[in-house]
DNA sequence: CTGTTAGCGCATTCAG
DNA sequence: CTGAATGCGCTAACAG
């Protein structure tokens, strides 16, 4: 496992024949040195496998070279593709990226209490996540930037979608059509987070309200199988909705898994739209509410790093366009008082 | 944002009227200090909100509390499940991750030269990552120690599966089943790394072999769209298949998607068998090969930290078991030479 | 444009 | 059991 007997900078220095804060310009790219110069050191650092410590840099500079990721799960695919993001910017610039994961809001306090981050990490960027009030005092208490992506969140920049307005544009595609039941499906919340739900919710309610329909709402569990449950739970009632807006993508393929079990044809029994765009959706032919997560994570770790060199001031919001993706899903309801009847 | 005064040791030390080393000490865990003191050292740091800057005494142990992680992609579920495991030990050590996506040889071998870990983290797992043999050697030059997840390499601590044999296994219960025509589906290798992929078709290549049936492999995209483009090409075949077993559950849920359009039944016309065992096979009811990826992070991690306190030596090789989930989407063929006919 | 000097914050000798 | 010195590897003034 080779010897660890890493060169250090005064190496470097020794073999291109100059002086270590000549070595450190150099390979800083600092202007002031003469370019053969600068080729020397560059090609002596090289041959000798030679790479700063920025332990010790950041001794002196301040800045760790490293961003916080905090994500509620590591495994969804949100989580996965915001990440990708993230790191897709900060490799950019050469910054690393150290992901912490916090499961609920316990293990988020707690984690903040112990503050790691501070002097770790030069900013922190929360995924989907909205610390209540003690936790952001906490953060300000670290006195860290942090950016939040995927939650407008005042006060911070951040990056976000409009929850709401998708989630409304999405529902009036439905009553356009001519639904007038329609039932929403969201995953339970164990996480104590105040998730985007609660705005897509709203979007879903100001819609249907709008029109004067009584809102259905329909909370089950996560994921594909939550989306299975919760549609036997529509298929329950006395006035089956005929159509569905669920809260994700899983929970829409969920609904019509157990549709297409109960051999209830889609969208001719009942239309249903789902909330991602994630690959599956098209696969399964979902209509369905597009968010560009890549670039959410891109933008919040383009946030990260102009907080750091100050191009990006406290509070920078950046909202991101979604849009509705209709594919064959989703139709106007066989006997209604639809449009095409 | 806080000032960025930061508290120092020196602080810490004078709030608790005590040395510099008695709190390095006494923060440190190090015995030798007298309870009482520790008691007194340790309410003041947490007053103050004192947190250690690794950086700093990094520059004297040479050790970061960092280890890299380094996966092919962030996206997929493998490796959202992986991450999650490796997290999970690391937290409990107080370890942090540092996240790296090398999307292709090229990558990773650019990324390599560069070598931005070396003095950064104090060791690295790969994920589902072979490097060639110059990575190795690179790797060899870093003077890192290297683990490897869901890989078996050899001179380099690694946890894996038995690729192959749960492949045979597989695609051996199709063959007691009755079937003799049995296709392998695999996703195209942009990457460049040698894949699992090719253990598990050997695997594969093996059982059919052994029964003198001729191997009939189709290499198409990944994902769940490629196992319905790769499906597609298995019906036009002259001679199709009774039976499939695909490299992945995604590759297979295409594969269902592509044969439920067809309107061909599973598993009366064809049976199908995934590989991964994630949350959607138990939802269509998939047969599948289960592997404890969860399992293989966590164990990834725990090699990685014994290794640095050296209670883990430079080959240690970890097998985890796979197993055969034996759901809904396989059974004998209709009118084969079958146990059941 | 280049070299010299002085710490950054901590762990670690070595004395007490 | 505790404290006073030394240096980890680097950057940032400051001179030349």
């Amino acid at each position: 496992m080779a010897a660890s007997e890493h060169p250090r900078m005064s190496d470097v220095a020794a073999r291109a024949g100059v002086s270590l804060s000549t070595v450190s310009r150099a390979l800083r790219g600092a202007s002031g040195v003469a370019p053969e110069v600068r080729a020397r050191v560059e090609r002596a650092a090289a041959e000798m496998g030679y790479v700063v410590s920025r332990g010790a840099s950041s001794l002196v500079t301040g800045l760790t070279g490293r961003i916080a990721v905090i994500v509620p799960f590591l495994q969804p695919w949100f989580f996965g593709v915001a990440m990708a993001g993230i790191h897709s910017h900060l490799r950019s610039v050469g910054t690393d990226m150290v992901v912490y994961e916090v499961g609920d809001t316990r293990a988020l306090t707690d984690y903040l209490r112990t503050l790691p981050l501070r002097r770790n990490v030069d900013a922190v960027i929360a995924v989907s996540l909205r610390p209540g009030q003690d936790d952001l005092d906490q953060l300000d208490a670290i006195g860290l930037p942090i950016v939040f992506c995927s939650h407008r969140v005042t006060g911070f920049p951040s990056v976000f979608i409009d929850e709401a307005g998708a989630a409304e544009g999405a529902t009036r595609h439905l009553l356009n059509l001519g639904h007038t039941r329609i039932a929403y499906v969201q995953a339970q919340d164990d996480t104590g987070f105040p998730w985007h739900s609660r705005l897509r919710l709203e979007g879903y309610r100001r819609a249907v309200e709008r029109i004067g329909a009584e809102p259905v709402v329909v909370t089950g569990r996560p994921g594909v199988e939550g989306g299975a449950l919760a549609a036997a739970e529509l298929l329950s009632r006395d006035d089956i909705p005929t159509a569905v807006l669920t809260e994700s993508d899983d929970l829409a393929l969920g609904v019509l898994r157990a549709l297409r079990r109960s051999r209830l044809a889609v969208p001719e029994v009942m239309s249903v739209v789902g909330f991602d765009d994630q690959e599956s959706a098209a696969l399964f032919d979902l209509t369905t509410v597009a968010q560009p997560v890549h670039r959410l994570g891109a933008e919040a770790g383009r946030l990260a790093s102009g907080v750091l060199d100050g191009s990006v001031s406290g509070d920078t919001h950046v909202e991101l366009p979604t849009g509705l993706v209709i594919r064959g899903t989703t139709a106007a309801p066989r006997r209604g008082p639809g449009l095409t009847g």
